[in-house]
DNA sequence: GTTTTCACG
DNA sequence: ACGTACGTGAAAACT
C-alpha cells in the first residue's frame, strides 16, 4: 500500500506565493487552492498513491507550544487572502474523498509523522511539503517530495546523502539543535552556525553523543566552540526536541483507513462552479454545476439533440454559431450544420430571432455578401461579458462552467451550437436580474453590428505618405545614432534599457534616478531630470521618439494596410473591465497627437477621393459626468454657464476671480480635475505638475472643500463598492472589483481608486456607445453616403462623401450631445477636414 | 512569456 | 519604510 500525506498549511503556502493572485468576481481569491490542486495532481502522477491524507494545522496554541510561548512566533500573520482559502481547500478535499486531519494539540508536521510511521515494511509513504523540516522522516520506506520552484524533488535516503553531504536524515534534529531555525523559532546554541554544526555533527553523530564525549573530555573542540556548547547545553536539548516531528499523534492509525473514500461529486462541482473555478473542474471530469440564482434554484438542464445533417425548415428563433465557414444552428431539438454559403445567408438575414455567441463574424460574413444580419436577440458572448468584465476570455466552455449550463462534448463540433441556447438563457436572465437587461438590448447587442461595419469599411490610409515619412525618419535616426555613439564613445544598442542604463549610469557617470526590479530605470521621465547634465540625454529622448514612430506608426500601420488601401481595426467589445472598446491590429485608438512631429501620422490617415472626414469629439466628458453623477451644484453650475471648467476651478481652489486665473494655475487645475477622475494622490500630483507633496495636498484639499459633492460621491462610490463588490455605471454597468477585498494596502488602495473611476469612464464608454448606434441608425435612415470609421473613446470619425458631410456632421453633432440627458450640457465639437490631421484645429 | 517603454483617451 | 492616478495595445529587449 502506498500513502500519500500532504502538509496542507504548507503545501498552500507554496502554491499561494507561487501563483499570481487569482478570484472570482465576488472577491473570493482561489490562487492557492489552484496551485494546490496543480501541485497535488502533479504528485499523484508522479507516485500514483493507494491512499492520501492531508494534514493541517489547527489554529489554537497546542501544548508543545505553551512550553516556548514563542515558538513560531514568526510563522504567523496568514494573510487574509490565504487564510480565507483553507476552509476551501479542506471542503474541496473533502468532496474529492481525501481524508482531512488535524488533530489539536499537534501540527500538520506531527501527523505526517504519525502517518510515515503506520503500516509495516511492505507499505510506502510520501510526504508531500514544501518544508525542509519533514526530511528527517526519510528512510528506506518513507519518500519526501519536497516541492521547489523548479521541480519536486524525490527526497529518498540516498537524494537526501546528496543534499546534506553524507548526513542520515534523522540527523537533521541534531543540526538544527545546534543551529537553530529562526523561522521556526528554535534557537539552537548561540554562535554555531551551519558550518560549526554540519562538522560538528558529521564527526560525533548527533547531539547526545557530541555532549557525552565534550563530558568525557575526549572531543576534539576549539575552546571558542567548547565554551559555547557549555553554555548552550539546555538550549541544544530543548531545540532538537522542538525540532524533533512527533510520529505518535492521536490519528486515525489504520492505514486502510485512508484509501480514497466516497467521493461528492455534486459539492464539488457546486464549490468550483461558485469559486469560477473552470478548469479544475474540467480536470475532475465534472460538470459545472448550478448556481441557483435568486428565491429558485434552477437545474441543470441537458437537452436532448438529434443531429440532422443540412439545416431545412427553419421557422422560428434559433441558436447558431458561425466558426470559420461553417453554420451550426441549434433548433428546437435538431442540430444543424452547413457550408453552403446561399444557405448561411439566408438563414442569417431571415427575419427570425437568433440566438448566438459572438456575433460580430455573422455581421461580417453578411456585409461581405451585401446581405444584413437581422434581429440578433441575444448574444452569450456579450451577456459574459456584462456579468464580468474582467473575465480573462469568454469561451462556451469557460461561461458554460461558470454559469451552470451542462455543455455539449458529447456532440463534437455541433457542440456550441448546442451550448448556446442554455448559455442565452441563463445568461440573459442574470443580466436581467440584475438590472442590465437595457444596457444588453439597447446598447450593446446593437454596438456589434456598428462596430462590424466600422472594421469592415476600415480607414484610408496614405501608403506612400506613410513611407516618405518613414524615410525622412530613417535619415535622421541614423544622424542621431551616430551623434550618440560619438558622445557615449562607443556603439551599443540604444533601444536596450540595459545597455542604456550601463552607458549613462556607469560609464558617463550620470546620477541614476529610479531603478526598476531588473535595473536602471531609463524611462522619459528620468532621462528629463537628467537634460541639462549632459547633451546625450537629448539626443536619446528624441532617437526614442523617432524610433518609436518608425517602428510602431511607421512599419506597423504599412504592415496593417489592406489590398484595398484601407486599415481594417479590430474593434474589441469585451474587453476592457470598464466598458471601453478597444482597438487592435492595428491599433487606431493612440495614433500620436500630443507632440508635432507625431501629429504627422494623421495626414495620412484621410478620406478617399471626392469624400471628406467628420470628427467630433466630446468636451469634457469624464468631467461633465462627474459633475452629473455627484451631482454637485458647484461643478455643475460651471457646465451650465458654458465656462472653460479648468479656469473655473482654478479660481475656486486658487480663490480668486476667474481673469485673475493665470495660465500656469490653470495647468495646476487641469492636472488636479483629472486626478480626481484617477482617484487622486498628493504624491502623484506633485510629480505631475512639479509642486511639493503637501503643496498637492494642500490643492487636493481646496478642491474637495470646494466641490464637496464630489467629495461625497467618491466617498459613496469606495463604501458601496466594498459593500457589493462592484462599482456601476450609471447606466448599471458592473465592475466587480475584487481587491477590495485585500488585506494587501496597495491592492486595496489600488481598487479604491478604481472604484471611483470606473462609474465615470464607464459611464462616459456607455453614452459614447449610445451616440454611436443613434448616428448609425441615422445615417442609414437617411440614406446619406457616409460612415461611421472610428472611435477614440470620446471621439467620433465618419467618412462622407462631400455632398452629403455637412448634413452628416449636423447629426453627429445632434446624435452626440443628445445621446442622454444629463444634470449638464453635454457638447461635442466637430470638424471636417480632408485628413484625420486636419480635424485637430 | 515577461519587462520596459511609450503612444492614446 | 514603501509605493504612488484610471483605462488600453504594440514593439523590442530580455529571460
Amino acid at each position: 500500500m502506498k500513502i500519500l500525506a500532504i502538509d496542507g498549511n504548507s503545501i498552500m503556502n507554496r502554491a499561494f506565493y507561487g501563483i499570481k493572485m487569482l478570484s472570482n468576481k465576488k472577491g473570493v481569491f482561489t490562487n492557492a487552492v489552484t496551485g494546490f490542486m496543480n501541485i497535488y495532481f502533479k504528485a499523484v502522477g508522479e507516485v500514483s498513491p493507494d491512499c492520501c491524507a492531508v494534514a493541517f494545522d489547527l489554529k489554537a496554541p497546542t501544548f508543545r507550544h505553551k512550553a516556548n510561548a514563542d515558538y513560531k512566533a514568526n510563522r504567523k500573520g496568514m494573510p487574509e487572502e490565504l487564510h480565507m482559502q483553507m476552509p476551501l481547500i479542506k471542503r474541496l478535499l473533502t468532496d474529492m474523498g481525501i481524508r482531512v486531519l488535524e488533530c489539536e494539540g499537534f501540527e500538520a508536521d506531527d501527523i505526517l509523522g504519525t502517518l510515515s510511521v503506520l503500516g509495516d515494511s511492505a507499505d510506502s509513504c510520501y510526504i508531500l511539503t514544501g518544508d525542509r523540516d519533514s526530511l528527517q522522516l526519510v528512510n528506506d520506506r518513507v519518500t519526501v517530495l519536497l516541492h521547489t520552484n523548479k521541480e519536486l524533488i524525490h527526497c529518498t535516503p540516498t537524494r537526501f546523502g546528496e543534499m546534506y553531504d553524507g548526513l542520515e536524515p534523522k540527523q537533521l534534529i541534531d543540526l538544527k539543535g545546534l543551529m537553530g531555525d529562526s523561522s521556526d523559532n528554535i534557537k539552537g546554541v548561540k554562535g554555531i552556525g551551519e558550518k560549526t554544526a554540519v562538522a560538528l555533527i558529521k564527526e560525533y553523530g548527533s547531539i547526545e553523543e557530541l555532549y557525552r564525549r565534550l563530558d568525557e573530555g575526549s572531543a576534539n573542540l576549539s575552546k571558542s566552540v567548547l565554551t559555547k556548547l557549555t553554555e548552550g547545553r539546555d538550549s541544544a536539548k530543548e531545540s532538537k526536541w522542538l525540532a524533533t516531528i512527533v510520529c505518535d499523534a492521536p490519528i486515525d492509525r489504520n492505514l486502510g483507513d485512508y484509501v480514497y473514500g466516497e467521493k461528492n461529486d455534486s459539492d464539488a462541482a457546486k464549490l468550483l462552479t461558485e469559486l469560477e473555478m473552470v478548469k479544475l473542474l474540467d480536470k475532475l471530469g465534472l460538470k459545472p454545476a448550478a448556481i441557483p440564482t435568486g428565491e429558485s434554484g434552477t437545474e441543470i438542464l441537458k437537452r436532448e439533440y438529434k443531429i440532422c445533417g443540412e439545416p431545412e425548415d427553419i421557422k422560428g428563433d434559433f441558436s447558431f454559431v458561425l466558426e470559420g465557414k461553417s453554420l451550426y444552428v441549434a433548433y428546437g431539438d435538431s442540430l444543424y450544420k452547413t457550408t453552403d454559403e446561399g444557405k448561411i445567408l439566408a438563414l442569417l438575414t431571415s427575419a427570425c430571432g437568433k440566438r448566438t455567441f459572438d456575433a460580430k463574424p455573422a455581421y461580417h460574413f453578411c456585409l461581405e455578401r451585401n446581405g444584413e444580419l437581422k434581429n440578433v436577440v441575444s448574444d452569450a458572448y456579450i451577456s459574459g461579458y456584462l456579468l464580468n468584465a474582467s473575465a480573462a476570455a469568454y469561451t462556451v466552455e469557460s461561461l458554460c462552467g461558470e454559469y451552470g449550463c451542462c455543455g455539449y462534448d458529447d456532440l463534437g463540433e455541433y457542440a456550441h451550437a448546442a451550448a448556446v441556447t442554455d448559455l442565452s438563457e441563463r445568461l440573459d436572465r442574470e443580466v436581467d436580474d440584475l438590472g442590465m437587461g437595457n444596457l444588453l438590448r439597447e446598447i450593446e447587442l446593437p454596438l456589434t453590428e456598428v462596430l462590424a461595419e466600422m472594421e469592415h469599411l476600415g480607414v484610408y490610409a496614405d501608403i506612400d505618405g506613410i513611407r516618405e515619412f518613414g524615410n525622412s525618419l530613417c535619415e535622421d535616426i541614423e544622424a542621431m545614432e551616430q551623434q550618440i555613439y560619438f558622445m557615449a564613445g562607443h556603439e551599443f544598442n540604444i533601444a536596450s534599457p540595459k545597455q542604456l542604463g550601463t552607458v549613462l549610469f556607469e560609464e558617463m557617470g550620470l546620477p541614476a534616478g529610479k531603478k526598476t526590479k531588473t535595473g536602471y530605470s531609463t524611462n522619459a521621465e528620468v532621462l528629463e531630470a537628467l537634460a541639462d547634465k549632459h547633451p546625450i540625454i537629448e539626443l536619446i529622448l528624441s532617437y526614442r521618439q523617432y524610433t518609436k514612430l518608425q517602428s510602431t506608426y511607421v512599419e506597423g500601420l504599412i504592415r496593417a494596410v489592406g489590398s484595398d488601401g484601407r486599415i481594417h481595426s479590430v474593434f474589441k467589445q469585451t474587453e476592457t473591465k470598464t466598458g471601453r472598446i478597444s482597438s487592435i491590429e492595428p491599433n487606431l485608438q493612440n495614433i500620436p497627437v500630443r507632440t508635432e512631429l507625431g501629429r504627422n501620422m494623421r495626414r495620412f490617415f484621410a478620406a478617399e477621393e471626392g469624400r471628406v472626414l467628420i470628427d467630433a469629439d466630446y468636451s469634457q466628458i469624464e468631467l461633465r459626468i462627474l459633475s452629473a453623477m455627484s451631482d454637485d451644484k458647484n461643478m455643475q453650475e460651471a457646465f451650465k454657464e458654458g465656462k472653460d471648467i479648468h479656469t473655473s476651478t482654478a479660481a475656486q481652489v486658487f480663490d480668486m476671480p476667474e481673469d485673475m486665473v493665470t495660465p500656469e494655475m490653470r495647468r495646476a487645475a487641469k492636472a488636479v480635475n483629472f486626478g480626481i477622475v484617477y482617484g487622486i494622490g498628493a504624491y502623484s500630483l506633485a510629480k505631475d505638475i512639479g509642486v511639493s507633496v503637501p503643496q498637492a495636498d494642500r490643492y487636493i484639499k481646496s478642491y474637495l472643500n470646494n466641490y464637496s459633492g464630489v467629495r461625497d460621491f467618491m466617498a459613496e462610490c469606495t463604501e458601496k463598492a466594498e459593500k457589493t463588490g462592484y462599482a456601476e455605471t450609471m447606466l448599471g454597468r458592473r465592475r466587480y472589483i475584487p481587491e477590495l477585498a485585500s488585506s494587501n494596502k496597495n491592492l486595496k488602495a489600488f481598487g479604491k481608486r478604481a472604484a471611483m473611476n470606473a462609474p465615470i469612464q464607464g459611464t462616459a464608454a456607455d453614452i459614447i456607445k449610445i451616440a454611436m448606434i443613434k448616428v448609425y441608425n441615422r445615417l442609414k435612415a437617411e440614406g446619406l453616403r457616409a460612415k461611421l470609421i472610428l472611435q477614440v473613446h470620446d471621439e467620433l470619425i465618419i467618412e462622407a462623401e462631400q455632398q452629403d458631410a455637412q448634413r452628416a456632421a449636423d447629426i453627429l453633432h445632434e446624435e452626440m450631445e443628445s445621446a442622454v440627458k444629463l444634470s449638464v450640457p453635454l457638447t461635442a465639437d466637430v470638424e471636417i477636414g480632408h485628413s484625420w490631421y486636419d480635424c485637430h484645429n
